[in-house]
DNA sequence: CTGAAAGCGCTAACAA
DNA sequence: TTGTTAGCGCTTTCAG
């Protein structure tokens, strides 16, 4: 018999090719009840030999769950937001769930509202925000309350579920480094900044409070390496800046090529580390000294969170972890002839 | 009057509230048909008053129709991957869809069935897949046939909607151009291949072959910047290497770091071009001659054609772009004591 | 232009 | 263990 329409099958079609009813299929669907033994195997092989798929919206309609996830975040591209999705993503997966992307460009609320809500109407069990920048930030607080949320940053928030990597922490200790090798004082190369003030910029702060060491107003690059190239041409022309701690890798390879377009040499002239660990960091000349962060780890970690309170279990709402210094060569002792 | 439960609206309360029947509200939402001006007023106050959104799980079921798609992708967050997705997503948000990320790490058959079984039981209007490596073309050939797709890939494939970058033609330019210079060859590392060979191995080697160049087996990278470094020593080792042709950027700047370790220049003793126009390419000293590619364009290209094919517009059903030389400071003429 | 009625494919009580 | 009966929240006929 052939001229079966192409017409997926649907769990009816199921029960009547196995010869029971639809609640029973169901069953076996979901596991939720015990099915005997021989009816299950007719089941299956009628779910095999039709090829059936349970249709998810049938399913979030009747049950009221949903395993689908968003990830909102200002930008997907860049290094440590699509190694933060990938974390998510893989945590995800590996139970079941699958993950909408929904990009914020921008923190108008208009448009935030409108790149939301596509999103926002499809069923979703959860949402899992990158508070990175301004329109991570503004989306955090415009997700629907009942529904649950964790947000990931490097700065934490209050009654919000986290999960964290301890920039401020990493940021002194990288901070206090360069000032341990005899640097007078550390300069310092912003990144966009998701308020007014990042992790990385407050423990710089820090170390040179706690050391006593001037605090000189930071520069502000944007994500663009190139933006870092042009500060390195302002810092060399310069000559009291030993010490530079970039807000990330890329600004800090742009940084050091800019030095080296004025004829500056790294570690020699000036000290230049970065952040992240990017994986291009260690191929560089030189070797960048940097700290490691666990992007990935965070959004998986992120993921438990959200697992946790969809399921409604309690537990840690909190995750932080501790990035890693990771000293190559671009640091060394500060040139007699500068600073 | 307090005690609202937060449940979410339904189009039920809003017709209620707007005085109105359900039908109504769903045609001030859909748009489908003409409102009395006066009705729309009330159902739109309602509306936000309520601040009802939707339910996408119910419009899918009642309607057949979804504003979702699915990229299917062997990683998401190496450079090209990120800026193809990227690129579909701007296209998808611009006209209302969310895009749903699946990863394949693997083309074994059943893992790939279980990864691709979770986002094909969603509702979704079709699937781009990003045919970039062997996951991403097993992937593709296992797409139910009533769900409408888009391949994105350097290369080209029969009977399939398709966006490409047209690598081959690139690959044949940029080798060309090295052999303009004066290499007797040029040789080649590759990145991992989607299938037998890649287009940037095919036009790599009709250069060769046009030019009546040698053929030298290409030696194998993975996709990490350190495997191009090791590979930079055993060219260095090797006194009839002059030119190297690198399969992206990041496994470039491993080479010419690896080469550098050895104590070789660029391009002084041994010429290094890269591919894709990393971020990072001109930031790299030497500044990295290479290709430049339009991921973002090929995603955005590629939903494009998809959006074709969910509406039923007939139109093209391929799109292809060529990418363009980027000639900077990585490549010159051989050095007499080498080749 | 509008409402009544039916049904999308599934799960959730409830009996049997 | 199984089937029957009701919906989930929307869109789609079909009358009017």
């Amino acid at each position: 018999m052939p001229g079966q329409t192409s017409r997926p099958a649907t769990i009816t079609d199921v029960a009547a090719r196995a010869g029971v009813s639809v609640p029973t299929v169901s069953r076996v669907l979901t596991g939720a009840a015990r099915v005997s033994p021989d009816k299950r195997r007719l089941v299956e092989a009628a779910i095999s030999e039709l090829r059936f798929r349970p249709s998810a919206a049938a399913r979030v309609l009747a049950s009221r769950r949903s395993q689908v996830i968003a990830v909102i975040a200002g930008e997907t591209s860049r290094y440590g937001y699509a190694e933060t999705i990938r974390g998510v993503e893989e945590a995800a997966r590996a139970v079941g769930y699958t993950v909408m992307i929904t990009v914020v460009e921008s923190a108008d609320q208009d448009e935030l509202d409108r790149a939301m809500s596509a999103t926002l109407s499809q069923p979703i069990a959860g949402v899992i925000v990158l508070k990175f920048d301004p329109p991570g930030v503004a989306a955090l607080h415009r997700v629907p309350a009942d529904l649950p949320v964790v947000a990931l940053s490097g700065v934490r928030e209050k009654n919000i579920a986290q999960a964290v990597l301890d920039e401020t922490r990493a940021a002194e200790e990288l901070t206090a480094f360069l000032l341990g090798l005899g640097h007078a004082t550390v300069h310092h190369v912003r990144v966009p900044p998701s308020r007014r003030e990042d992790g990385r910029t407050t423990g710089w702060r820090r170390a040179l409070r706690k050391a006593g060491a001037e605090v000189i107003t930071p520069y502000d690059a944007t994500w663009e390496p190139r933006s870092g190239r042009a500060i390195g041409h302002e810092i060399a022309a310069d000559a009291s800046v030993s010490a530079v701690f970039c807000g990330n890798d890329e600004i800090a390879m742009g940084v050091v090529r800019g030095l080296n377009d004025q004829g500056l040499r790294v570690p020699e002239d000036v000290s230049v580390v970065g952040f992240d660990n990017h994986p291009l960091a260690e191929m560089w000349s030189p070797a960048l000294t940097t700290v490691e962060q666990d992007f990935a780890g965070m959004g998986r970690r992120g993921f438990d969170l959200l697992a946790q309170l969809v399921n409604g279990e309690d537990g840690r709402t909190f995750s932080s972890e501790r990035p890693r210094l990771l000293v190559r060569d671009s640091a060394a002792a500060p040139a007699p002839q500068r600073g």
